[in-house]
RNA sequence: GCCCGGGUGGCGAAAUCGGCAGACGCAACGGACUUAAAAUCCGUAUUCCGGCAACGGGAGUGCGGGUUCAAGUCCCGCCCCGGGCACCA
């Protein structure tokens, strides 16, 4: 056959309008007698254009897939659009436009996008997060856990983003500031919010992440593991004279001997019973926190007058408030033991209050004052009654149960894990689904009324209160206990709600009955393998655990854990900052799909790097991978149907071309750093050119037929469009992978060298296997060998088979 | 401060078990083809020293030590970069 040139649009259309024609394409069956596996990508958001970064992740999902699907599994491949959140709002303000309009002419955008680059989903399970459809569900799982008492109201102190406008989540709050705003500093304001109850599976959310070591990247876990923040130590009361009981929480009880005071949050409910001096002196330590970005903070505080009573030893020690205190972990009281923790020792010292050495190192004696530091370590109790001499470890655990014996404290244990808010002031997410009503306080809707609809047309102003409290249609309605009139509930939930399950859904997602059957769910869950960023190993991963665990004390599944295996890959970088929209750095997939086609912007998202590593984007790298493809199909068409050369070069390709059939195969069954099996496709390309007219018609075939499957998962068309010049029918990606042969790719010789004392000196070729013996006879009976050794004693010879031979000489 | 990653040519990277450092690609340079350019094909390329050259010699994976016949890889101590957590009691 003539050679054709590499002409992408017209390869790539065709086979696009083919394949689109066809909508069981990448199907997963429902009842298959092949095994399953479950390959997710985290949904985008719909933003409007598919980037390089979204280009990374699908291509390392697709090409799993595909893969998986030659391998003989019944992939499940869905996708589909995280589509609630405020950008819609934003985007409304500015455009004029309902967020609904925007939301859903960008996913049709995306959509064609995805389309365009050949990702194998099976559209007819496709999720989109702000219909009706889905939404419905998140009420009806709100109701589920109101009803168990895992989603519930309070007045709180929230985090609230200025520029948002809303409620943030704990998860939401980085360095003090907006996620979204990162110069925002997160103001505290009290508020009646909804919360759900992660901190009900804090120690299960922390167990289980054991369960998930060795396939979820460690990094994530410890994130988690941090996120959670267990710990352990005890909670005593402290008899506050004239007040009662103030509770303080410690890990180290071993040490209140040493406590000199007791230390409050600014926030603390006693502060409310001082003075009108005190409490405005604690209101402007709660302001200036407010207004504070990161960074170190100077302590503060003052004496409120207040004694308090040491229960274990009687003491009668001084209440300050202090602003280093956090209202919002522990007791949000402490007691300050000087000699034996940092920041108590930083406070004590500025205020001139007492420190008393309490612990004793194993081989030492006790810290001499004064101290110039505190000291935190475990050692031996001394001046504490009854306890001195013990050990810190058994001092705590005892001190901890005499507290509870006497009934003044126990021991206790704390996460820095809280609930989640998940109330926000805004238009475009889930309405919640209660009615405020002046009888009967607050009810659900029942499940027979859900969806409480998101009405269409609505004002968006952007200003601190929901945009639905301004909708009178949607705010009365009726009581559904009393039929009383009433108030609909405005706020809508955190849009983290709609992605902590969309994976469930897509395994049943025309289900209008129940948000999933859960005999599909049993077939397909868990996920085997998750590809995402790691931006989302705290938010997001934290989220859907909570939620599966949730839905499983509901008893809607039998499961622990969604995710069996999770991939976190590397963010693709351009001028210094992660692609994305909001930092206007992106380049559109579409740009580069037309310049070189979609089958090279996959590969060079592939080639760059290996996939969990970050990657700055060079436009000028994909030319390099353009040009190969190229080459192999200029070489394919000008050799498929030739008679060929006389196979002289046969058994050199043939073996090549199974080696790199082995490395594919054992990268995409291991560590998936697929940089290097591109590398390897074009090692044989390079060797094909080079072989080119002494390689036999039959063996050209088979050499051909090998790339085409090595192809196919990295780079559709291409890979189709040579199938079809092979003569072949129907689409290459449902053939069975070939196995490699072993006997094939085995190596014939080897360049073995030689080294005296470590320097190389000599080089020879020898059959592989070459035993140790062997391997050093020929060695020494080397001319440039025996030129090196020349006058020297051989003291020692390693010969390792296959690799090299070490002659240490004196 | 604590906990994870990482540091290899001009650049992206490779070296999976301790065994030839720099595969593959980008950029660069040289050649072929062309009236010319593009495209394509072939070649050169870590660096320093000596040589017209074939070649020979030395150094080299952030820094300093160590183990070993042999270290990018293992051990000890540092430096730098990225990420996470951070008055969490």
């Amino acid at each position: 056959m003539p050679e054709k040139t590499y002409d992408h649009n017209q390869i790539e259309l065709k086979w696009h309008d083919q394949w689109g024609s066809d909508p069981d394409l990448y199907k997963a069956e429902e009842n298959s007698s092949r095994p399953k596996y479950y390959v997710l990508e985290m949904l985008p958001y719909p933003s409007g254009a598919l980037h390089i970064g979204h280009i990374r992740n699908y291509s390392i999902g697709d090409a799993l897939a595909r893969y998986m699907w030659m391998r003989g599994y019944n992939v499940l491949h869905p996708m589909g659009w995280d589509a609630f959140g405020l950008p819609a709002e934003n985007a409304a303000i500015k455009n004029n436009r309902p967020p609904r309009d925007w939301t859903l002419s960008n996913v049709e955008k995306m959509k064609k996008t995805h389309s365009r680059f050949a990702f194998s989903y099976d559209w007819d399970r496709e999720v989109t997060t702000c219909e009706p459809d889905y939404y419905r569900w998140n009420q009806w799982f709100f109701n589920r856990m109101l009803e168990k008492g895992l989603a519930y109201r309070k007045q709180a102190l929230v985090n609230w983003c200025n520029i948002c406008a809303t409620v943030l989540a704990n998860e939401q709050v980085v360095d003090g500031c907006c996620w979204r705003h990162e110069g925002t500093p997160v103001e505290q304001r009290a508020l009646e919010q909804w919360f759900l109850r992660t901190t009900a599976y804090a120690e299960e959310l922390l167990n289980d992440i054991d369960k998930l070591e060795g396939s979820w990247p460690d990094r994530v876990l410890t994130m988690q593991r941090n996120w959670i923040g267990r710990s352990e130590g005890a909670e005593v009361d402290f008899e506050v004279v004239g007040h009662g009981p103030v509770r303080v929480f410690t890990t180290r009880v071993d040490t209140i001997y040493g406590a000199t005071c007791m230390i409050i949050a600014p926030e603390h409910e006693l502060v409310a019973k001082l003075g009108a001096d005190e409490k405005a002196q604690a209101r402007k330590m709660i302001d200036a926190r407010a207004n504070q970005g990161p960074g170190d903070v100077l302590k503060e505080g003052f004496n409120t007058g207040l004694r308090a009573i040491n229960p274990f030893n009687g003491e009668s020690v001084p209440v300050w408030v202090g602003n280093f205190v956090l209202m919002g972990y522990g007791t949000g009281a402490i007691m300050a033991v000087p000699a034996h923790d940092e920041r108590d020792f930083e406070f004590c010292t500025q205020y001139g209050i007492d420190i008393r050495p309490v612990i004793r190192p194993v081989d030492g004696t006790l810290p001499e004052l004064p101290l110039k530091v505190a000291c935190g370590d475990y050692g031996i109790v001394e001046n504490s009654g009854p306890w001195s001499g013990k050990p810190s470890a058994d001092a705590r655990r005892e001190m901890a149960a005499f507290a509870e014996e006497k009934g003044f404290g126990k021991a206790a244990i704390t996460y820095r894990l809280k609930d989640w808010g998940v109330s926000r002031q805004r238009y475009w997410g889930t309405p919640i689904p209660v009615i405020h009503c002046t009888t009967c306080g607050v009810v659900p809707v029942p499940d027979d009324q859900l969806p409480v609809l998101l009405p269409r047309q609505v004002a968006i102003t952007g200003k601190g209160r929901s945009p639905l409290a301004d909708v009178p249609e949607f705010v009365n309605a009726p009581c559904p206990k009393c039929g009383a009139p009433s108030l609909r509930e405005t706020d809508t939930m955190d849009t983290f709600v709609d992605s902590s399950w969309y994976f469930y859904r897509y395994c049943d997602s025309k289900n209008s009955t129940a948000p999933y059957d859960a005999k599909k769910i049993d077939y397909w869950f868990p996920i085997d393998q998750y590809i995402g960023g790691v931006e989302h190993a705290i938010l997001h991963l934290i989220y859907s655990r909570f939620w599966t665990k949730m839905m499983r004390d509901v008893g809607l599944t039998t499961i622990d854990e969604p995710v069996k295996k999770l991939f976190t890959q590397g963010m693709v970088i351009r001028n210094g900052a992660k692609m994305s929209k909001s930092v206007g750095n992106v380049v559109p997939a579409d740009d580069v799909a037309d310049k070189y086609g979609a089958d090279t912007a996959r590969l060079f998202a592939l080639f760059a790097a290996p996939p969990e590593k970050d990657v700055d984007w060079i436009d000028a790298g994909v030319e390099g991978v353009y040009r190969f493809l190229g080459r192999v199909y200029r070489y394919a068409t000008r050799n498929i149907g030739t008679p060929g050369g006389d196979g002289s070069s046969d058994a050199k390709v043939l073996r090549k071309a199974h080696q790199v059939l082995q490395k594919v195969t054992e990268d995409f069954d291991s560590r998936w750093h697929f940089n290097t099996s591109i590398a390897a496709m074009m090692e044989l390309t390079n060797d094909l050119y080079a072989e080119e007219a002494k390689i036999s018609a039959t063996a050209m075939e088979q050499v051909i037929t090998i790339f085409v499957f090595l192809l196919a998962p990295f780079a559709p068309y291409l890979a189709q469009e040579i199938w079809a010049e092979l003569g072949n029918e129907g689409p290459v990606f449902r053939q069975k992978w070939p196995a490699f042969n072993p006997d094939l790719a085995r190596e014939t010789d080897v360049e073995i060298p030689v080294q005296v004392n470590g320097k190389i000196r000599a080089r020879f070729t020898v059959p592989t296997g070459l035993d140790k013996a062997a391997l050093e006879a020929a060695a020494r009976a080397d001319e440039k060998v025996i030129a090196a050794l020349e006058g020297k004693t051989i003291v020692k010879v390693i010969a390792v088979p296959d690799k090299l031979v070490n002659i240490v000489v004196k």
